[in-house]
DNA sequence: TCAATAGTGTCTGTTAGACATTATGGA
DNA sequence: TCCATAATGTCTAACAGACACTATTGA
C-alpha cells in the first residue's frame, strides 16, 4: 500500500505522494524524515533515498529535481495515520503527477531489487509475527510464490529470526510460533557468480 | 580507474570528479550525458544515475544538493581523454572535496552489488574480448578470486557471450577464443530466496 | 623439450524445490 | 470425527568449487 495525500483543489490530479521543498540549509535525509513522520503521524521503521528524477515531467512543486525517498511502516502501525492521507493499492492507484508516477514505479523496483540483500520485508512487520506472515511479505514483494520448507531452511541458515515462547492461533489450523527479527553477526561469503538479466 | 579533473588554484584539493552545475530546462540525464561525452572527449557505453547527495559536505559547486552518475568506458578508449583530466586509480586517489569522497564511494559500491543483475562487466572491456579478460574485470569489481571452470559454466548458462571466428595469441601459451558480448534469451527464474546481508 | 596459458571432464558438497508425513488446533 | 494449517524429514536435480586432464602456443 501507497500512502497518498490529497492535492490542493485546483490541481488536474485528486492525490499526490507525500513531498516537500528542500530548505535551504537542511539535508534531504533530515527533510525525508521529517516529512515521513509528519505524514504518517508516527515515525517509519525505515526510510531511504531511491533516486532523483530530473526530466521534464510535471511535479506538483514545480522543481526541476525531486529525490524520491522509501520509508516503509508495518500494517498495525499504518493504521494510524493522520489528516487528509490515505492508503492506496499499488496495483489500483489513482492519477499521480507525472514525475510522481516515475518516482513511485522507481522505488517499487528499487524495493524488489535489493530484497534479498537488505532486511526490508522486517520493517513491513511487527516486531513479534509468524513465519507464514513473512513468507507472505516476500511473496507480495517478489510477486511470486514460495516454497515453504524451502523459506525456512534459508531463513534458519541466515541465522535471521529467533522463536519466541508465543504461539498465535489464526483461525482453523495449528497454532503458529512467533518470532521476532534477530539477526545473528554472521556474514557468509555468497556462492558463485550470478549472470541476471 | 576514475578521472579526474584539476581543480582550479585556489581550491584546497588539487583534483575534482567531473562535474557540471544543472541549468534551467535541461534534464540530469541529458546533462550527465553531455558532462561525460565533454570529459572523455568520446562517448561513454553507459551513463547511469546512482544517488543524489544533499548533506552539509561541501562540494565545489556550493550547490545544495548534487547527483552521483557513473560512466564507464573500456580501457582503450579511456587512453583518449582530452585536456587536463586524468585516470586516479580507485585505491590510491588524491584528496577529493568531501561531497564528492562520498559520491564516489557510493558509485563504486552500486557498482560492485549490481554487478550480478547488469552486464556491467562489458562496458568495461573492448567489444570483442576474451573470456579470462571479462573474468578478470569481474575479479576486479568483486574484490575476490573466481573459479574458471565455473566461471564459464555460468556465462554459458546464461546465454550472454558468443564466440568469434578470431583467436588471440598473449605472450606463451595457448591462444584465446575471442567472444563478443550478445544476449540471447531473457533470463529465467531465479532460484530461492536469498536472505543476504 | 619445457613452461605457460586456454579450455574441459568428472567428482563432491550444498541447496532449492517436490513430496510426503507428522503435529495440533478448530469446527 | 474431519479439516485446515504448521512444521519437518527425505529425495532429487541443479550447480558451485576442487581437481585433474588435454590442447596449443612461445621460449
Amino acid at each position: 500500500m501507497v500512502l497518498l495525500v490529497r492535492a490542493p483543489a485546483k490541481s488536474r490530479e485528486r492525490w499526490q505522494l507525500p513531498w516537500r521543498s528542500l530548505r535551504p540549509g537542511e539535508t534531504i535525509d533530515d527533510e525525508a524524515a521529517k516529512l515521513a513522520r509528519k505524514s504518517l503521524g508516527t515515525a517509519p521503521s525505515l526510510v531511504e533515498q531511491v533516486a532523483a528524477f530530473g526530466d521534464k515531467r510535471r511535479h506538483p512543486s514545480g522543481a526541476e529535481l525531486s529525490v524520491a525517498f522509501l520509508a516503509l511502516v508495518d500494517e498495525e502501525t499504518g493504521e494510524g495515520v493522520v489528516g487528509d492521507a490515505m492508503w492506496h493499492a499499488v496495483e489500483d492507484l489513482p492519477p499521480l503527477p507525472p514525475r510522481q508516477r516515475a518516482m513511485l514505479e522507481g522505488v517499487v523496483t528499487s524495493l524488489r531489487s535489493r530484497l534479498d540483500q537488505s532486511p526490508i520485508a522486517f520493517h513491513l512487520l511487527p516486531s513479534i509475527f509468524t513465519l507464514t506472515q513473512l513468507q507472505e511479505i516476500y511473496e507480495l514483494l517478489l510477486g511470486r510464490r514460495l516454497h515453504k520448507a524451502s523459506f525456512r531452511r534459508s531463513l534458519h541458515a541466515a541465522w535471521l529470526v529467533e522463536p519466541t515462547d508465543e504461539w498465535r492461533s489464526e483461525g482453523r489450523g495449528r497454532p503458529a510460533q512467533l518470532f521476532r527479527y534477530a539477526p545473528k553477526k554472521r556474514r557468509s561469503g555468497r556462492r558463485g557468480v550470478r549472470f541476471g538479466a
